[in-house]
DNA sequence: CAGTAACTATACAGACCTGTCTGTCTTTTC
DNA sequence: GAAAAGACAGACAGGTCTGTATAGTTACTG
């Protein structure tokens, strides 16, 4: 009936955590965790301060949730599209068409791991899921690379989590979603070199 | 007499606007613009609350000098390690030697402008700086490739730039000061191409 | 229908933040 | 030596933040 407030994060059909892990989700990533306090969350989420203390404990808790959350979302959106390639090489190179697509979306702005760690004190609570999520990032690299068939796999997947981290970076800062073609072409030699070779 | 505080931001034959100057860069570098608050700059710089607000009118205007400053001594210092090379090809890989040595320094944390960056609201006045800091780099690669005789000079440096952003990021989140030396390796094989074809 | 679990709304404590203001001390300058 | 300028310490106002506590409401469940 009262479908005035229509984003997802409050819709009721949903349970309290999920829309408040969606609230989260869409105000730390637009805004910074750091800025964005408890109370534009749960008013988002339309929930009450006892419920997201009782769901996660702390707001550093709901931050971790967030990023825990992302890192699954993304890499299953990542895996998803690779799919659509037919040989690991191919895969690899599309890892950098799927950026072109995240960098032209509105609302793009960087990656959600390294903004939090940039917010966080050294040495904080999210340092752990940003390690985990890179940690995925380079597994999926190295495992393309091996099945590519690259002399060197874990050295052909340190110069393109390069291009990776540094697209990521120029499509954030210069706002320039187009470097991610710039990263594509420069992976095409790497790949070709690492493994014809 | 009492020289029990012997960091540098408190040496008293230095201006209070320079004691604060540097003490900012101290706190904001190590641990984020946002965390550190107003009362911990001008306790470490020795200097009272009124005088930062005279001389620099809000935190905001503070954090501004603070990236100028950063933007100013970063190139100097990079200019003056890359003066030591001979050819603009070597210099265009000296960078990637500087960058090395800076990765490696105790309290690395990352490029200053990125981090701020992350911290601020999308179109923050720390935005500006930061913009003019990339815009400094990318002159400097632009310049480099164009004297080193590369083909499409604004190419190669587009290139360069996602191997140093790229390199600066891997360094900080995977705390890999190594990477200096993949960046340096893949860019080395881009001038190469970029040149000699 | 009674009881339980979960949620809402709201007020509050305690800490911290930026920025202003008052008043004192020191140093420089005429 | 007196006046003026600049820097000092510290209190304060007004706001925001996290996290807790209280009390009332809804919804399910045996």
């Amino acid at each position: 009936m009262d479908t005035k407030k229509t984003n997802l994060s409050s819709d009721n059909r949903l349970s309290a955590k999920e829309r408040l892990l969606r609230a989260a989700n869409e105000l730390f990533y637009d805004e910074g965790v750091h800025i964005v306090g408890i109370d534009r969350v749960i008013e988002r989420a339309g929930v009450a301060k006892a419920t997201l203390y009782s769901a996660f404990g702390s707001k550093d808790e709901l931050i971790r949730a967030y990023l825990t959350r992302r890192h699954m979302v993304s890499l299953e959106y990542l895996n998803g599209q690779l799919a659509a390639y037919e040989t690991p090489r191919e895969r690899l190179l599309g890892v950098f068409d799927v950026l072109g697509k995240l960098f032209a979306m509105p609302g793009f702005r960087g990656c959600a791991f390294m903004n939090a760690s940039a917010e966080g004190l050294p040495n904080s609570s999210i340092e752990e899921p940003a390690h985990a999520y890179r940690a995925s990032i380079r597994l999926l690299f190295v495992e393309l690379a091996k099945s590519a068939g690259a002399i060197e796999p874990e050295n052909l997947a340190q110069q393109l989590i390069l291009l990776y981290d540094g697209a990521m970076v120029a499509a954030r800062m210069d706002r320039n979603p187009v470097v991610a073609v710039t990263a594509r072409s420069v992976a095409n030699t790497l790949i070709a070199l690492a493994i014809d070779s």
